[in-house]
DNA sequence: TCAGTTACATACACTCTGCATGTAAATGTG
DNA sequence: CACATTTACATGCAGAGTGTATGTAACTGA
């Protein structure tokens, strides 16, 4: 029952003929950008012809797209394989760092950050790492907490923001600045998001639990009553 | 004296061509996006022919360079314009609600946020932008402080995610989310950016300014010695 | 006034994308 | 196990776009 290598079923050509191509496409998009590579490289690489790169993509773009879709699920699977905190506070500055290393490994920025939006489009993108690396993040802060006690766009709004000063992050440490500094800094963001809707909540039950007073006091310092009232009205 | 149409120095003719040029190529590049636009559209808009594009312009990217500068200018003097508060945390807060604002105009987060880093390339663009609207936060940061005290690399990542939040902020904002919700979620990030530094060179210094123990508190409940030692050594 | 430079216009060579057409292999059907 | 149909490619072609080389008119300085 030997197979006959002449001799493949269709499911089998096909997925490795899809690997093949996104595999090969992958490493030339990362080493030249998206603009730069032509799909005469890529069937190249692939050991393939153009036309079954158009037999299973669309077009090009069609082709980035499922390139993105794996990198993105990628960095997912590695945060949440490593990602074995017990405390939310931990669990954030454990994510964040996690982040930061898959992040960091090369062509990822460059595919998730650059070319990714610009090609497909900034929806694209929120789409599709809503289904993965951002993902984590929205489990990170909204487990928690209990989830229905927050408005849902605030929650949207600051999740979207803090993973792009996550994103920030991970691309200036791509380009050679000193990564402890960026750790540092997303770290003390990312925290402050924590106590920020923590302390909402407490503030907002009249609820402290321990050392809460102090967050409390800070809120009320920083003239957050309005902002607390905006996010939890009545 | 009338100055004959036909007639023109050749200063007047390079300054003419060049304006018509990138205005034309900064509502294409806006309308369609840039890999979208070709150079005969571009020519065809601004009544002129591919020759004078590439005399006046090394390449494509070249043009797209000199519409994203303008641009990324002109979001600058908008924001010090009208940025007139007298203490650090007003002028931070407002300077955030007018870069919204300013970024709001149309095209704009696409030419800045999206297109421009990935054809110009992240490095570009942050040289670019650390001239005109970035520069407007660091100093905004920087004019509250004596920067003398604070190492130089912290503050540049502060600014650089900062302004990422500011930037996610924006393009959520012109794809029709809530521009409210993010405007709370960045003046709080924004605040919090300003209370960082004040209470870090507080608590490094001993020296507390009036309500600045509620900062302190914050501080060392958060467990942030360890970083205010990073961030001050000695 | 005239040589030299600048500011374009035109024509061309090259590359790339997407599609249309052709062919071999696989599938499923009686 | 034939045979019609579908799938998985390969090849060729048309259109568009970029950059460059070459030609020409306008301007500039001596």
């Amino acid at each position: 029952m030997q197979q006959d290598k002449t001799r493949r079923t269709n499911r089998q050509r096909t997925e490795a003929t899809r690997a093949a191509l996104i595999d090969a496409a992958r490493r030339l998009f990362i080493e030249r950008g998206y603009a730069e590579t032509g799909t005469p490289d890529i069937v190249a690489a692939a050991g393939v012809t153009r036309g079954a790169l158009y037999h299973h993509f669309a077009d090009k773009q069609s082709l980035f797209e499922a390139v993105v879709e794996a990198e993105s699920a990628a960095v997912a699977a590695e945060i949440e394989r490593s990602s074995r905190a017990v405390d939310a506070e931990a669990a954030l500055a454990e994510g964040g760092r996690v982040f930061m290393e898959a992040m960091a490994r090369p062509g990822r920025t460059r595919l998730l950050l650059l070319d990714g939006p610009a090609v497909l489009g900034r929806a694209a993108m929120d789409e599709i790492d809503g289904r993965h690396a951002t993902r984590t993040l929205r489990e990170g802060l909204s487990a928690a907490l209990d989830e229905g006690a927050i408005r849902r766009l605030p929650l949207d709004a600051l999740v979207a923001v803090l993973s792009a000063a996550f994103d920030r992050a991970a691309l200036a440490a791509a380009d050679g600045a000193r990564r402890d500094d960026y750790l540092a800094v997303i770290g003390a963001i990312g925290l402050f998001c924590l106590l920020f809707v923590l302390g909402a909540i407490s503030a907002h039950r009249g609820w402290l639990p321990a050392n809460t007073d102090k967050i409390a006091h800070f809120f009320y310092y920083a003239g957050w009553a309005d902002k607390l009232e905006y996010a939890f009205p009545g």
